[in-house]
DNA sequence: TGCGTAAGCCTTTTT
DNA sequence: GGCTTACGCA
């Protein structure tokens, strides 16, 4: 790729901060990972000193691979690389916090749903029901459980991620924050705001606290100016306050910063984000230079065009001027922009379907010089300002012409028919409905079940029922109950796929997996319930809660990339790019979308409390810069429609779309063909660019065990049920990673401190009181009885918890943690994992593993190692010492290349036969039959 | 054009 | 329950 002046300009400044303004499709992802290649090139710079911030998991994983091959191309092997940071600014607070902070070490992380399920039981504690509402021209009045726990939960989030001003709160409100704060404490739990908010707070003390910094606190501080020296952030338009405080405490000790960004494409001021941030950059970080990327490459001369219009009309003092340019190699034909009006949502859908299907085919060139290919499916993508308002009509006329299509974006999970199901059959058990009801449901799902079948499944509800006092409540968890139940009654894919095919059965069987997703969510919260509490209360939750919470989506899984046109909201269309871009149902109140009412965070956190609150409400630049965003995803077609909706709110045309009929690229009728021939169609063929895959060794592990275990799991959302041991080999791998991370540090624990050790890092949430004791003392006769046999060779730990990244194949990389490597005896290199119980996976997929964890610590280090061994914690197992297997390690490459492949193809059936990992498999009664005679 | 009243709706979502 | 928008009336 031939570098542009400004590009060159910023991938060169290696020194001072740096701030790049980069307007869409201006190649930013390419600029980053070559400036990252430059800092590698300068000395004293090494992987370990770069930090690298993406705002999703998705974005990491793609500027990770760029970053790796540039690094590749240019440098070589360089020693070291997985040790780069790139990643999530959450990942990386996470990471600090639990290598340097003791109270955080056992803490888990709480999905938002899940912090919500623990406010809700915990309404007085997690100060939900003693806070006030404060309405204009009414009372104060306490808050409800269930009803606002929502609106209580953006507040206690709103007080940590803003610049709030306590004086200025209800003493109600600061003592909610502070309820819920302990709250998370006492039960060993973060959440995600509170891992940025405690990782700020330590960098850079607010002046209240900062003669009260504790030892840890210097550790950390002190890892950061050790190992920090260059910080990059993408995506600054949007952080948040605390964000910015984390920023800037991990560059107060002189490292460099470089923050890329767009002010246009803000778009989640409504969570919190500080357009400022960007705007002001320049004058708070001194010395700051500034580049432009105003060239976009991505689009056409006409898309550029009206996305300029766009965007130029927001008040100049709120933008950093700029004027975007089309650079690229995209041709504008009459006829590419469409602004079309409708008479009705049917029509407008018909209308679309029908340009998608004339449009396949189409010739479309990708690169400047390149061969032009025929469009297909997955080159269009449909984007609305509300997918769960809007775009039924469109769903709807797309299953009925056969169009393949994914949707994304919050939809209603609990809508589905198989839920519905699955959720009668809690309400049986609730007692608020008859077995009738639930057989009724099942059938009604047309699954192909039949009523004798069902019969069977109640058994085991009633079963739940009888739940007596001392029986022991592991025995009825609810994830365990509704496997039973899915298995009793013959629900597996086999049986599905038989009856109603696999299309049919693929989406039942996600969506019964989200359901199961749900029960995880909901019972680690309540895990202390007795059974029938917890059987109740689960059934109110789906009533009134849950329906809000889960995403419906069937074909997409993050990594295959389905034939088919992309439905998605403007929000999750941030950084992608479609030849075609259709962006429907511009009606005014809905794009610009009105303001809206009702209770919102600020009648429970006052606006004057909150500096610059009037951004988390919405405007019309907000909006204009969300059009700018949706526009600026297509290449080349761009068609904007509109079709009076059903209330009058929505009945006339969007300003947006008015003002787009008076950019002269834009028609508003297509050109009609006279000779199909001249369009010289081809055949539609796909881009063909593979999704980047990064695997955990965990995921891994699954899918070289079993493919449709992994499937189970990790796609459609199945979760294991609870158990009460739950946490206690993590505990103790906990234990023994301080263990060996002093070893290194040359301090070898001794014996009178095995106690303190064991209970600093022991978490078994789920273990009544007599287990968490027996717990402990197995833990601390299993570390007394390691430090015994191993003592002599603690002083030769070389490394504890190391991460290492694989990259054995293109496009998968493999990441995770090396437990353990140390010298023996006879002085050859080994590379340890540990295990702590039986239930863990094969031997045979363990060595893969370590295998892997070789090659692994061959690419960060340059050594090969002689020796792989699994060290088992467990007194009655055996250990595996064994040589590095040469001929295991050719292969190793191959496997993870085909598990690769297996994903992109969603290829992972089932098993042919009952075997080992049947046996020891925790979805093994909604797979297949256990065999009657062994 | 200004004002008062009543109807209608109550996004977007990452970690 | 709250707030914005549309609409009717002067």
């Amino acid at each position: 790729m031939r570098l542009t002046t400004k590009q060159r300009a910023a991938i060169e400044t290696v020194n001072g901060h740096l701030g790049i303004v980069a307007c869409a499709g201006s190649g930013k992802t390419e600029v980053i990972a070559q400036r990252v290649v430059n800092l590698l090139r300068q000395p004293g710079v090494e992987p370990r000193n770069i930090v690298a911030f993406t705002f999703t998991e998705r974005a990491a994983a793609e500027l990770k691979q760029r970053i790796f091959s540039r690094v590749r191309e240019q440098l070589g092997d360089v020693r070291g690389l997985a040790e780069l940071f790139v990643g999530t600014m959450h990942g990386y607070a996470l990471n600090l916090l639990q290598s340097h902070v003791p109270e955080t070490f056992k803490c888990t992380v709480l999905s938002e749903v899940q912090s919500r399920v623990l406010i809700d039981r915990n309404s007085k504690s997690s100060g939900l029901t003693n806070t006030y509402i404060r309405s204009t021209g009414k009372p104060p009045r306490k808050m409800k459980r269930y009803r606002e726990s929502r609106l209580y939960q953006r507040a206690m989030d709103l007080m940590r991620e803003d610049h709030v001003d306590i004086d200025q709160l209800p003493a109600d409100v600061v003592d909610g924050l502070n309820a819920y704060r302990m709250l998370l404490r006492r039960h060993h739990y973060l959440d995600y705001t509170e891992i940025i908010r405690l990782t700020a707070d330590l960098l850079l003390p607010p002046s209240s606290t900062a003669a009260t910094a504790a030892a840890p606190v210097v550790n950390l501080r002190d890892h950061v100016r050790e190992t920090v020296q260059h910080v990059v952030v993408d995506e600054y338009q949007d952080t948040n306050p605390v964000q910015e405080q984390m920023i800037k405490g991990l560059t107060q000790f002189g490292a460099n910063l470089c923050v890329v960004g767009d002010d246009d494409q803000t778009i989640y001021q409504w969570r919190g984000s500080a357009v400022s941030n960007i705007l002001t950059f320049a004058s708070r970080y001194t010395g700051a230079k500034i580049v432009d990327l105003n060239e976009n490459f991505r689009s056409s001369p006409a898309v550029v065009d009206l996305a300029r219009q766009v965007v130029e009309r927001i008040d100049p003092s709120h933008r950093l001027t700029k004027s975007m340019t089309a650079s690229g190699h995209q041709r504008y034909d009459r006829g590419d922009l469409l602004a079309l009006a409708f008479k009705s949502p049917q029509e407008e859908a018909a209308g679309i379907c029908d340009r998608i299907e004339w449009m396949l085919g189409l010739p479309f060139i990708d690169r400047p010089g390149g061969e032009p290919r025929g469009l297909t499916y997955s080159d269009f993508s449909v984007l609305f300002r509300s997918v769960a308002k809007d775009a039924d009509a469109l769903v709807a006329e797309m299953r009925a012409r056969g169009i393949p299509y994914i949707i994304k974006g919050l939809h209603r999970l609990f809508e589905t028919p198989e839920v519905k199901a699955a959720k009668s059959c809690f309400d049986y058990i609730a007692d608020t409905v008859d077995s009738s009801a639930v057989i009724a449901a099942w059938l009604d799902a047309q699954l192909g079940l039949r009523e004798e079948d069902l019969r069977r499944g109640i058994k085991i509800l009633d079963d739940a029922r009888g739940w007596t006092q001392g029986t022991p409540w592991d025995t009825y968890t609810i994830q365990g109950i509704y496997q039973r139940f899915l298995g009793e009654i013959g629900l597996r894919e086999d049986h599905l796929e038989a009856s109603i095919g696999p299309q049919r059965s693929e989406l039942a069987f996600y969506n019964l997996g989200r359901f199961s997703t749900a029960i995880g969510d909901y019972e680690r919260i309540h895990f202390l319930s007795s059974p029938p509490d917890r059987f109740t209360t689960f059934a109110k939750w789906l009533e009134y809660q849950a329906g809000y919470y889960y995403e419906e989506s069937d074909a997409d899984d993050g990594y295959a990339q389905p034939e088919a046109v992309t439905i998605a909201t403007v929000h999750q269309a941030k950084g992608m790019q479609w030849p075609a871009v259709f962006i429907p149902c511009m009606r005014s109140n809905r794009f610009p979308s009105k303001k809206h009412g009702g209770l919102n965070v600020f009648h429970v956190v006052p606006q004057a409390a909150v500096s610059d609150a009037d951004r988390y409400r919405g405007s019309e630049e907000d909006e204009r810069r969300l059009f700018y965003v949706a526009a600026t995803r297509a290449q080349k077609y761009l068609t904007l429609s509109f079709s009076p909706g059903t209330s009058q709110l929505y009945r006339k045309e969007s300003k947006f779309f008015v003002e787009a009929t008076r950019n002269t690229y834009v028609m508003t009728k297509a050109p009609t063909v006279p000779d199909e021939s001249t369009l010289n169609r081809i055949e539609p063929t796909p881009a063909g660019s593979k999704p980047d895959i990064v695997f955990s060794f965990s995921e891994l592990k699954y899918l070289f065990e079993c493919p449709y275990q992994f499937k189970l799991r990790f796609l459609y959302g199945f979760d294991s049920p609870l158990q009460k041991e739950l946490g206690y080999g993590k505990s103790l791998h906990d234990v023994m990673a301080e263990v060996h991370k002093r070893a290194v540090k040359g301090d070898i624990v001794n014996d009178t401190e095995v106690e303190g050790l064991v209970d600093r890092h022991l978490h078994a949430p789920f273990a009544p009181d007599p287990l968490k004791q027996k717990l402990r003392l197995a833990a601390i006769r299993a570390v007394r009885r390691y430090l015994t046999e191993n003592r002599s060779r603690l002083p030769w730990t070389e490394h504890s918890e190391l991460p290492v990244e694989v990259h054995l194949t293109p496009g998968v990389a493999v990441a995770g943690r090396i437990d353990l490597i140390r010298r023996l005896d006879t002085g050859e290199q080994s590379i340890v994992d540990y295990k702590s119980d039986e239930r863990a996976h094969a031997e045979e997929v363990t060595r893969d593993q370590l295998h892997i964890y070789v090659a692994g610590y061959e690419e960060l280090s340059g050594n090969r190692a002689d020796v792989v061994e699994i060290l088992n914690l467990d007194e009655r197992s055996r250990s595996v010492r064994e040589p590095v297997d040469d001929v295991l390690m050719k292969d190793i490459a191959d496997k993870i290349a085909e598990a690769g492949d297996r994903i992109r193809r969603n290829d992972m059936p089932r098993k042919t036969t009952w075997c080992d990992t049947c046996a020891t498999c925790d979805f093994s009664s909604i797979c297949r039959d256990r065999p009657t005679s062994p």
